[in-house]
DNA sequence: TATAGTTGTCTATATCAATAGACATTTGAG
DNA sequence: CTCAAATGTCTATTGATATAGACAACTATA
């Protein structure tokens, strides 16, 4: 059974989708400069180019480069072409001990973590079971954006049982690490025990956190950390700007 | 500034973005029902109250429960109301021994692996990096489509090194598993070393493969088993469709 | 057997998305 | 300087998307 070789083949878009084909091809465009395919010019191929790829008009092409320009990853220069500003996906590891500062290390020049709010509350089911307490048991709640070169990476909501490590939140508040909060506490060594991801829609908050248009997709890991003896101290619920970033699983 | 909870809210769909409101909506509502917002009833809430709920005119509802409709998730009755048919989503195990239908085994009854086709190839830079071997060495290419009780889970193009393995086409196809077709060759244990994992838009030829509407999403899996040795023995893209699949880490 | 509540269908209108073609403007290379 | 190649702008037309309102058809229940 032969099979059909995929080179420089028409680019196919749908219609009558309820996403239009600007927004197709510009996901499309954002995919191939993030998986280095325009690298050897640094440039988008012209618009009469693509516009024969993906089989619409130039128009349509133009709306697509408009909106990755919008996005700060293209600039058009009259006369020259169109420019790529900036590569996308940063890859996260996640492996026994991941650590989120560390593994974006090189690819990002500057990483924050802001800290959107905190809260002590009885555990949800989903928690407590995570967490290996009783539902109702107190929990902190810490609320964080993380963002790589001032543009958001992601939104997490991270529960730590409140009786073990009662200072979560103001040590967090003051360290800013996760890390150094859980040693404030005498605990020295974390590692991961269980991941599970699931890539859905962004919902409305996590557009606007994410600064993302909607549509957009978002990767979300529910994850659990435990301590040396496997006794869980962390369970967080992280949701990914889905092409900013990629998973990197190490095991 | 005290924050606004989001309960009997006005959910927000935005506008001019390039997605149209019914496939927002059907996103929304798709979401939820894997949520399990509306178990108490097991329908959807009319479309009047959908309407209000969105802002939006009854017939942009109707559109967006026509595509969940059409995706066998939902099914309307006149005068009784719009009911729910399906809420899934399979779980998926990653882990240093990960096999296909082992991971799979309670969740669903029937496993099936199709294979699509086969074919030796010069290896491209991409797969022989991932493999330890010099680009243009023979790879064999397996495509297959695993699919669970009769709906098509994921579609994956797998790379064997030919000098290694030369008949894996062959066995593969009478044995039905690669696991096995490694046994035929001699090579009795593999391990995972790493997974690479992207959420993105499914293109068209996901779309009818994995028999997906427009707009869906695919999670997509790059991953290199090895021998124990630690030369690499396969490379695999796996793409899930994104709503009926979650990913399990295990570290 | 009414009746309230729900989905189904129809008509009409306004706006957005996409196509088509023409031409202007800018850049870089010969 | 000239010209080819690229992006920028404009007009016009078509089809998809979204709104609005009215009413038909069906279901469950009081």
């Amino acid at each position: 059974m032969p099979m059909r070789k995929d080179t420089a083949m028409r680019k196919v878009v749908e219609r009558q989708t309820g996403v239009a084909l600007w927004r197709q091809i510009a996901d499309r465009i954002r995919l191939a400069i993030s998986n280095g395919d325009y690298d050897a010019t640094g440039m988008v191929p012209p618009e009469t180019a693509l516009a024969a790829e993906f089989g619409v008009n130039r128009h349509t092409v133009r709306s697509a480069l408009a909106a990755l320009a919008e996005e700060g990853l293209v600039r058009a220069v009259q006369g020259r072409g169109t420019m790529i500003e900036r590569k996308e996906r940063v890859s996260y590891p996640i492996s026994k001990r991941t650590r989120f500062s560390q593994g974006l290390g090189r690819q990002v020049k500057e990483i924050g973590t802001r800290l959107l709010g905190h809260a002590e509350l009885p555990a949800t089911g989903e928690v407590a079971r995570a967490l290996d307490i009783s539902p109702g048991d107190p929990v902190t709640e810490l609320r964080t954006v993380s963002s790589g070169d001032g543009r958001p990476l992601s939104v997490s909501s991270s529960y730590y049982p409140a009786h073990r490590f009662p200072r979560m939140a103001e040590e967090f508040e003051q360290l800013h690490s996760v890390t150094k909060a859980f040693a404030a506490h005498g605990l020295d060594d974390y590692v991961r025990v269980s991941t599970e991801i699931v890539a859905r829609h962004a919902d409305a908050e996590e557009l606007s956190m994410l600064k993302l248009s909607p549509g957009a997709i978002v990767l979300e890991a529910l994850s659990t950390n435990a301590d040396l003896d496997g006794r869980p101290v962390e369970y967080s619920r992280s949701r990914f700007a889905a092409d900013r970033m990629k998973l990197k699983i190490e095991t």
